[in-house]
DNA sequence: GTCGATGCAAATTTTTTGCAGATGA
DNA sequence: TCATCTGCAAAAAATTTGCATCGAC
């Protein structure tokens, strides 16, 4: 289940199910890497530094194809656009700030509770990072606290 | 912190803050009550059958206004546009599948001990009930337990 | 009568699709 | 070579905004 695939694996795997291996398609995985997670449109914005002619669209598809050969994933942060991150890399849980949108990461290890009551009592095998965990940061709580409405 | 407004609460708290008590604004609230958690386009679809005029600008500035005042929430439960629900009633967490959509609800209790978590190690104040809880259902486990890819 | 709310149309924003030409294998 | 990819432009879908008119109070 953990990604072991080297950096070269994916190309002869790429092949191997008939796709072929462009410079787009590189780049694109190469900036979903570096940004870590980021919007299709923040990824063009990465790959149009080096690639300045790249579309939009080649980017969609581009996504759509990496994810359905496991090598990114999607996760829904916020109200907007999903952002993309490398299929191994997220190893944490994303807590999202009802008033001020920052962005906190956790260790998965705290919600391990609750995935394992999920799955004895609803057979339901969890995936808690893909929608990031709404509520209210500490700095915000503190803040209301203080002038309550 | 509970809705203990009573039906005819919200009207005279709608009008203390300056806002008007219009026929759209009650058949929008209504559509939520009665559709649980809709979309603003089912909200509109539902709104029409009584008054056809209504225009989906209304409703998103509606829903928007009563976001406000407190009566309805909204939350993430798939990739697409949010649904909408009376703001006291949703006490539950919805599990959504990856491979079927199906959407099932779960009392929030299974959650209490992460919610506590978060709260003493981060200071995060958590509202699991926003965003969905993806993964994959009893059914399609078990399916893919049969056929393995 | 006043001022906020609505309907309508147009503008935005985000994502998808058709197609002709470019290109990887 | 030749089927796949890409860029481009247009389409679609979702949401927001400006503005004249309408209607709640």
């Amino acid at each position: 289940m953990a990604n072991t695939e080297t950096p070269t694996d994916w190309k002869s795997d790429l092949r191997q199910r008939g796709y072929r291996l462009t410079p787009q398609r590189q780049l694109v995985l190469e900036a979903v890497d570096v940004l870590d997670h980021a919007t299709p449109d923040e990824i063009l914005g990465h790959v149009r530094k080096t690639a300045s002619g790249v579309n939009i669209s080649t980017v969609y598809r581009t996504l759509e194809l990496l994810e359905e050969l496991g090598l990114v994933s999607h996760a829904h942060l916020g109200h907007g656009a999903p952002t993309y991150h490398l299929a191994g890399r997220h190893t944490h849980l994303h807590l999202v700030c009802r008033d001020c949108d920052k962005v906190t990461e956790t260790d998965t290890a705290i919600a391990a509770p609750l995935i394992e009551s999920l799955r004895t009592e609803h057979g339901f095998d969890t995936d808690l990072k893909h929608f990031a965990i709404f509520g209210r940061c500490a700095d915000c709580t503190e803040k209301r606290g203080a002038a309550q409405s």
